[in-house]
DNA sequence: CCGGATAACTTAACATGTTAAACAAATTTC
DNA sequence: GAAATTTGTTTAACATGTTAAGTTATCCGG
């Protein structure tokens, strides 16, 4: 609401040697990272003040919701399924379990590999969150059309399928030391 | 690879009191949010490794990209061309322009705001990654056709206007203090 | 068995996400 | 026009993303 500046239209001014500043690669503003990026901040706007009352994070949210799923789960497996990095799982672990959400304890087979599961208080927090959860999730699912919806999910999860394949193959660029 | 543990289906063990452990909300994996975030890491995933050669994270790349496309640019509205959030706008600002490779200078008019432009060592840089991002974005095109990478295109911009209306309307939740 | 891979985590270190607070310059009020 | 408010940007503080290094426990070949 303020105007917007002279940000971009003007270029023909008197610059000079000025030239048309390089005509963008990609109208960047619509490249597919950037179109991902702001839908899923979009979605995750809604959530975030909810997850927040209770005290939690998106992540944190992500990873009892995992465990509600299972009895028991191995730490590396649960990074795969909340979808994150090891260092950050640990990290997120060590505090969820510093406030009683979850239980911890090393496999007897395997003394490397640890279970996580859920606590009652977790699952508490859990059932406390979900029905406002659920209201926003079905909110999105009206405004946007669930058949739209499911033909989305489906689009991105093939996205996934056809880059899984493409892998690390732009590498070989300037492989200084090593 | 590792055969795949008892991770989750295995549930009627004799767990004595253990219910089915609550039906997960949602298949949850296949949440919106989740599909967003993994599709977008599959497409960056793509990105990453070239950008890292040239010394660049995924955020500078944003912004030395927007700067492009422009001859100046307020910090505010790059922050939201960039899509991001001004603390750490901030911070990249401040170590683009220690490596010279943007340059600032405060508006004559309002000396709050502050403008900014890529250098010229900032374009070479930038004409030294385009050519192998650019080859990767046309091998994902190709990988996931044309016509359905603009169809998704479409379709998340779609859900961005769908969620831009509902705001933050699931706060009043824990209105503890203020 | 023993020592060199491997595996499963965790730590470290640095960059960004996120919210709140601080600051200074501009605008509005009375 | 000085005080109160608003605006543009930065700092602070804490949580996560990301890559590289540990650590400890298994596995494996000799």
């Amino acid at each position: 609401m303020a105007g917007k500046k002279s940000t971009n239209g003007s270029r023909s001014e008197q610059e000079g040697t000025l030239e048309p500043r390089r005509a963008p690669m990609r109208e960047f503003s619509r490249s597919l990272p950037m179109s991902l990026l702001r839908a899923r901040e979009a979605v995750m706007r809604q959530f975030r003040p909810s997850l927040r009352n209770h005290g939690l994070t998106e992540q944190q949210w992500r990873i009892l919701r995992a465990l509600t799923a299972v009895d028991t789960i191995e730490v590396t497996e649960l990074a795969r399924v909340a979808f994150l990095l090891g260092p950050s799982l640990s990290r997120i672990l060590r505090d969820l379990e510093a406030r009683d959400l979850i239980e911890r304890r090393t496999a007897k087979a395997d003394l490397r590999r640890g279970e996580v599961s859920i606590s009652s208080k977790g699952l508490k927090l859990i059932e406390a969150v979900a029905p406002t959860s659920e209201a926003i999730y079905a909110e999105i699912t009206n405004r946007y059309g669930a058949r739209k919806l499911a033909e989305l999910q489906d689009m991105l999860g093939e996205l996934e399928r056809s880059l899984a394949a493409m892998e690390v193959a732009g590498e070989g660029e300037a492989e200084v030391e090593e």
